[in-house]
DNA sequence: GATGAATGAGAATTCATTCAT
DNA sequence: GATGAATGAATTCTCATTCAT
């Protein structure tokens, strides 16, 4: 045994990094489970027992329960703001929004925790705000060859588009359970919304990306 | 006092009558008060302070805090479905449709207590199941005349109607702190996408009224 | 049961507060009890088992433990505060000051919660900050007829009186259990050294009333 | 490397040696620093952090947060024995005397991981033990001559000295951060109480060498 | 009928200490 | 030898709901 130690010194960090590795993976896929199915008022017990670690492991790693809030979101806005860069760079962006938007829907629909979170502190946090950041520039670029297209009003910004995204999403957790995919339907009336046919002059204006990152209410159900 | 009521049992039944009356009335408005400021997980004690009552004549009324939030979730409704019946019968019904949505909108907008219920068992309480029909027969109405006037797609149900609502309620509250009234420009958004200029078939089926109705997640935050 | 309740609607209302008195009573003398033997960090749940209640009620009528605490103290300094004004008033005022902080000096010594919670946040309580006021002013008096009688010197303050009681209290806490009443010596060596024979000038400042009650630490072991 | 291990076991072992002693110094240094700061119930974790280790490198050494609380306590100890031996040699013994209360006060007001150990089973310890026994004889030699040149009372005893060192230091510890220095004074009218004049007899026995080393309430804080 | 009191069942979070690498 | 990871046991505090008066 010391001799494979002394061999090779990191093969002890590794080791041990692996393990912590694997724990946190866990914890990671256990979170986010566990947010998805049941919001972010999901007890950290529940998501512990789900990892099979103690919950002292898990406050190890997050401090904080809104930590661990903030640490799933980050990955699902990534995974959104990928999804908005590869569109970006679409032939046709008219398609490349639409199918964008419902590849993003559906992925807020199956995440309960992430629409809890919307709008908390938990989007206040540097990592989260970064990359929301990044999926709006993402966001405008589509948008403007979208409008060169003619394929989307000129009238509707960014924030327009992720905002709609969650309120599709939200209101369409409500009916997922019963009519899985009904969510399709509205967001289908959404994008024929942001068509240049029909398009009557809005009456308010475009959040700014201020806007649209402030923190406002405290983190969900976290006392 | 004391004569007065040997002589008359029924005056005291009415005097009492009156008291809990009036009792009942306070706790309703407080928690009308409440829910819509904190959302549904306010605590019944908060409720009580503000009616000025103890907590245990909230429960003599209602059994269960979700009870008392589905009253609440009642008077909404009833509240909205007057709404629709009236705008049904209005003469110019693509006008009187985007009236309706403006106010529905803002109602839910300021009543968390409301947003936070959608979706849940509290919708399936009889008496507002069958006020949430009522709504549906007169949006259905009111649809109707707004497709033969040209003014809606064909397409659309009554029930797409309440579902984009709470949506657009839904995404506007996470921004109201922020930019209040925002949420009327995605309901802008969201009305161009209800026109017949440029809708384009929609991918899934309209929601029966029966799946409307379908209770689904347990009430929200309560424990 | 009708006719006594008509009769006297107040014997309804004393009832409850009787019983809830008791048990406010019960927890009060629980917590005096452990705080005193254990010490400010003692847990609440133990004041609970010793009280024979459960942990909720007294944070129902203590919102924290720090007000628990707080209230304790409050108890302590009005018994001292009582016992300097009465000395105040006494006719051979280097005795009544002896005695005074015999008997001051013997309440800190049976109260560790007490001795944890002088120089805290407790003490920044405005009940507390009141009665420590009453007391130095008593103080106050007594010292001044004292010095007049020649029997302290000029320079020392009640201030310094509240705080070598600590002082003495403190260290006689750590050898109590040993030697019980050992404290009383060096409150012996304490007093002497306020008499005016051989004082020499002192290398500080008085505190003023307001440094004495500046709070500072936070409450102690309070996470 | 590993032919020189194997080479000569020796000088690994004394590389290891060197590193440990180097770790361990690291070790005592953060934990005096911040025991100094934070008290004895600062985390261990803490320390660790402090003196670049993990928490388990700790553990090896001090089996027992206890112990290592001991160990740094220890230090101070032998730090103030020093200051006594030298003091016992003085020639002028009363001023002697005086200067060795004000460093050693010093010395515990800038240490609340020493002042919270005082009195617990932290002192039991046997090393610890026999620094206090060579401190209080060192005392008593000092005493002696003070007492001898008048300038100190004839009933104190060095068990004394050390007690009341104690209470100044707690008491002064409580004011520090609001007049800093402020112990200078009651350190004052507690030197003056040890001079003859005005003297008055001890109502108490001094506390024997045995009674002043017993230990008594569990190590603060250590759950 | 009404009320405030009481509480059991949690929830987040911390930390000394042990363990696997 | 050293380390960071893991955790069990506590701790403070909350709240829907029941109970005694």
């Amino acid at each position: 045994m010391l001799d494979v130690t002394t061999i090779d010194p990191l093969r002890d960090e590794r080791a041990l990094r692996a393990d912590a590795q694997r724990n946190l993976t866990r914890i990671l896929e256990a979170a986010a489970e566990v947010f998805a199915e049941a919001g972010a008022e999901a007890s950290v017990a529940e998501i512990a027992e789900r990892a099979g670690v103690g919950t002292a492991t898990i406050f190890r790693r997050f401090p904080t329960k809104e930590d661990l809030l903030a640490a799933i979101v980050e990955q699902r806005v990534r995974g959104i703001a990928d999804s908005a860069r590869e569109a970006a760079g679409s032939k046709d962006p008219g398609k490349a929004l639409r199918q964008f938007m419902v590849s993003a829907a559906a992925a807020y629909i199956g995440d309960r925790g992430y629409c809890d979170a919307a709008g908390t502190r938990v989007f206040a946090q540097p990592a989260v705000q970064e990359l929301v950041d990044e999926l709006v520039a993402s966001l405008e670029q589509l948008l403007q060859r979208a409008k060169e297209a003619g394929e989307v009003r000129e009238d509707v910004s960014a924030a327009d588009i992720t905002i709609l995204l969650m309120a599709v999403a939200q209101a369409g957790l409500k009916v997922e359970s019963v009519v899985p995919g009904a969510w399709h339907r509205y967001l289908d009336i959404v994008l024929d919304g942001l068509r240049p046919e029909g398009a009557r002059p809005l009456s308010r204006k475009a959040l700014t990306r201020k806007q649209l990152g402030a923190a406002r209410a405290p983190a969900p159900h976290c006392r």
